[in-house]
DNA sequence: AGGTTGGCTAGTGGAAACCATAGCCAGGAC
DNA sequence: GTCCTGGCTATGGTTTCCACTAGCCAACCT
């Protein structure tokens, strides 16, 4: 696994294996290539995920929201705001009878997107050994709920059978095809 | 999936049902029920998440991961020092030949069960379109690493098919025993 | 003994996150 | 009209996050 050549450290157990230019890990401080830190550039704070939180829990209505995360309604709304500007939220009109037209907040496709991400936070939370708590649960036969991780082909992947790359190295480091490896 | 004479506001299509003691969702507003909330008081800063995710690439000393990080010498510091109070990583001596002995930062399996966390968030991320990035690959075949949500039963689950339940409530509000729910 | 290096620690400051309280505004209820 | 209510907005404060700069300390090297 290791690159001929290639980290000054060698491979360890439960590393991932940096493979292409991605090899030379100190090539790459600069900002703008980590996905994770996109992520978390929109759901980085707590208002932002424990917001989603409820909306994925149905809240929809601006006080139902706040009430429900704690959070007092400044930094609710600024927060929804964010959430809707950066498209993982949608105010919609509604209108309850005798009442007049209000907005409430639904998830867009790439708000549901972020479901696995939920739930993956909320497996780990349960390794923290809190007392009580919610769970989710299949609808369908009652057992808790958990992510696995699985390669586009449909196998699951464990740590050690993980490499980076970058996506600009195309396929051209893969395994299959040693022989172009810069 | 709406419980009878469940909340006030019906199911809709893309939410998460909630069942049992926790259907009335408005009771538990107080601290210390939710997961997420849990993992974000651990890992809920980018320089903590972003300090993993280097730890997964291999860093291990500390100016190594302060470097590839970005972060400051005190910020990392600071993070590192929580991260192994709270069972992430742990410190191990290590010697290079005529060097004195020195700590290197490795995962515990508490930080190695953050994996599916980083893949999610890394799956999600990729979908902002940002061009670029680094992706993971399942060292064996080549394709890219996603997560899926499943049920300890093996069922893959959509949002839909998800239901909450409190821990507390035991099996007792599952859709296999309706007459018991409260 | 003095210099160098790796691994921190300390001080300062700005920005963002969060809380608390108070105010505003549109429109149905009266 | 006036009141009330839901949905914000504004102000002010504390805390946390993070950057920048500087300093410290224990070896190892000379």
């Amino acid at each position: 696994m290791t690159q001929p050549g290639g980290p000054t450290r060698p491979d360890t157990d439960a590393v991932i294996a940096l493979t292409g230019r991605f090899a030379d890990r100190d090539a790459w401080q600069a900002e703008g290539w980590c996905r994770i830190e996109h992520a978390l550039e929109l759901i980085g704070t707590r208002s932002a995920m424990i917001l989603m939180r409820e909306v994925y829990y149905g809240g929809r209505r601006f006080d139902e929201l706040a009430r429900r995360t704690g959070l007092t309604e400044a930094v609710a709304a600024k927060r929804l705001k964010q959430l809707v500007v950066d498209g993982l939220l949608q105010r919609q009109p509604y209108q309850e009878p005798g009442k007049r037209t209000r907005y409430e907040y639904v998830s867009t496709e790439l708000g549901r997107d972020l479901f696995p991400v939920l739930v993956a936070l909320m497996q780990w939370g349960d390794r923290l050994g809190r007392e009580g708590g919610v769970e989710l649960v299949h609808a369908g036969c009652g057992s808790p709920l958990g992510v696995v991780v699985e390669c586009a082909n449909g196998h699951e992947v464990a740590l050690p059978d993980t490499a980076a790359r970058l996506v600009t190295d195309g396929n051209d480091t893969d395994p299959h095809n040693p022989q172009s490896d810069g």
